[in-house]
DNA sequence: TTACAACATTTGTATGTACAAATATAAGAT
DNA sequence: ATCTTATATTTGTACATACAAATGTTGTAA
């Protein structure tokens, strides 16, 4: 469906415009699925996020400007974020010995136990969306989206 | 700058991933270059979304629920939202006389200005962005992303 | 050592959004 | 006519997010 259909528009879009609305209506769709997918599992997609940033360091815990530069969409309480995690279990904060203005934070135990059961589901969802091109046309939008974001 | 490097991820992504989180990170870029533009104009993008979607029904006004379903962004509170635009006094709002269930919502002369100062703002965003690449690259996205939301 | 700037996180407040329940109207069935 | 179902919007409540100010910490210069 092309992106006039789908945002419902009879007029005319300028190439540029076109172009923007698709990327962002795209990724809303992508969004409203994994969204909804995680919801079953009290999940939002910020929290879910935050658990792969901190598997990804393998053990070496993180502080909260690393969480925040690695974050999709970047977000201004990374703080109260956290504190929902901890609430679940999922994540632990130390505060750093070295330098105490810094919060150590790592994903607990749990978290990656938690986590293994997340992934199949959303790797099932990225798959089966990303599978409907081919590897060719997946190259070509990652060089050509890499080069939009300048 | 690929989007490994933006996320500043170490590990290997699969490939679904890879493309799924370019599209999400691409998203967000653009949103955040043209919600900061709208800043000045004490708009937010779901407003701005709104003015536009009113603009284009060409006097005929709308009710809540085709904004709705025209929206980039799905949205759950249409009705606070244009509430916040008949304040600025951007838009104003009728009940439909043939069926009062409707509400009949449209773009006041204010707002229709309103857009005019905004538009070269934004469309020079827009055109910035894509004119990094060129019309055949464009028009590849745009069918790629048309099939990936099925 | 004190004072000051830079840094890292936290908190307060306002605003935005999601979801469900409530309201109101319309259309059709009995 | 009354009841039920479907439709369209609004409201209540909880939660999320943005932004700025506040807190606490470190390093450095007088």
């Amino acid at each position: 469906m092309s992106i006039e259909e789908t945002i419902k528009t009879t007029n005319k879009l300028p190439e540029s415009r076109r172009l923007i609305l698709n990327i962002l209506v795209t990724a809303n769709h992508i969004n409203d699925r994994i969204g909804e997918a995680l919801k079953d599992f009290d999940l939002s997609i910020p929290q879910f996020n935050v658990l792969r940033i901190l598997r990804g360091q393998k053990g070496k815990p993180a502080n909260l400007s690393t969480i925040q530069e690695r974050m999709v969409s970047r977000m201004s309480n990374t703080t109260r974020l956290v504190d929902k995690l901890i609430l679940k279990g999922y994540v632990e904060r130390v505060i750093c010995e070295k330098n105490r203005r810094k919060v150590e934070i790592s994903i607990t135990k749990k978290g990656l136990e938690f986590l293994q059961e997340v992934d199949p589901v959303i790797d099932h969802i990225e798959s089966e969306i990303a599978s409907r091109i081919n590897s060719e046309e997946i190259e070509l939008i990652n060089d050509s989206l890499n080069e939009l974001r300048g």
